[in-house]
DNA sequence: CTGCATGTTAGGTT
DNA sequence: CAACCTAACATGCA
């Protein structure tokens, strides 16, 4: 559901909603079907000011004064929302977070729970595997960072796009995106692909993340920002959910198939296997 | 009923 | 280590 883009969205809203704040309550609706990644409890953040929101890969980090962070991934299906005031419990809410001031609350919600929020440390988090044995962001990554990573690679560059510890943020839809743009065929191998290529494929992923962030993120089945409002970058797809659909660019029928268990649309023209 | 879905991780084999 | 595969998690939809 949530990839790079719609991520740093989603960390844009919050810093516009609730830095500066405490948080007052946390109402845990369902506590056996919220996944952590850590045994400190929830309350740790409680009446502690939010001191900056970031966006790491995927995930999300809400840091506290004296020294928590709370570390959110909403995996496949998980949502937060700002809602105004006292609102019914829907179907699929986690948690609820209660403000010092005013009557807003953020609601965390998550189909099927693949996601995970979890109160950490800040010192341990430094240390913590998550961050230091994930890729580099890809709206930041050098041309020489970027070489470094995949020129040595034999594994399929699709694979590796998706491969978090390889690059981070990068989901299947803007993995797919970007192959076409550079017109790389999803299963190359890395290794085989040209320095000007590989730095053609940076400049396509920079791109197009930059270009769904302005259009507010793809919406699929039910992503939406803080706010409940829907993407719009869906309707720039070229290749990703497209299959029998005909290419943008020569008109070729837009074929799926699956690479690392994963499904990938491509054009079988734009996209030849040898175009490196 | 079946198969599939935007994600991650642990554990295995080669 | 690298590469690749499987299963697991849980729900909804076609």
């Amino acid at each position: 559901m949530a990839e790079l883009p719609e991520v740093e969205i989603i960390t844009q809203d919050l810093k516009k909603t609730i830095i500066g704040k405490k948080i007052k309550r946390i109402e845990e609706i369902c506590p056996e079907n919220l996944r952590r990644k850590s045994s400190i409890g929830l309350n740790e953040i409680l009446n502690k000011k939010i001191t900056s929101i970031k966006r790491r890969g995927k995930y999300i980090v809400i840091s506290f004064s004296k020294g928590y962070s709370l570390l959110i991934h909403l995996g496949m299906t998980g949502h937060l929302f700002y809602k105004r005031g006292r609102e019914p419990i829907n179907k699929h809410d986690l948690l609820i977070f209660d403000f010092l001031s005013g009557k807003n609350r953020l609601i965390y919600n998550d189909i099927r729970r693949f996601g995970s929020v979890t109160v950490v440390d800040s010192a341990v988090l430094q240390k913590l595997n998550i961050f230091n044995k994930m890729g580099p962001e890809p709206l930041m990554v050098t041309k020489e960072e970027f070489l470094r990573i995949f020129r040595n690679r034999k594994s399929k560059i699709k694979s590796l796009l998706l491969d978090q510890k390889i690059i981070a943020g990068l989901g299947n839809i803007y993995a797919d995106e970007a192959l076409f743009q550079a017109k790389i065929h999803p299963e190359e191998r890395a290794n085989t692909l040209s320095e000007k290529k590989l730095e053609m494929l940076r400049g396509s992923i920079k791109r197009i993340l930059v270009k769904a962030i302005q259009e507010g993120g793809s919406t699929i089945i039910n992503y939406c920002n803080l706010f409940g409002e829907e993407g719009k970058y869906q309707n720039y797809h070229k290749v990703y959910s497209r299959k029998g659909l005909p290419c943008a660019l020569c008109g070729t029928t837009i074929e799926k198939i699956r690479v690392s268990q994963r499904s990938s649309f491509y054009c079988p023209k734009c996209q030849k296997k040898g175009n490196i």
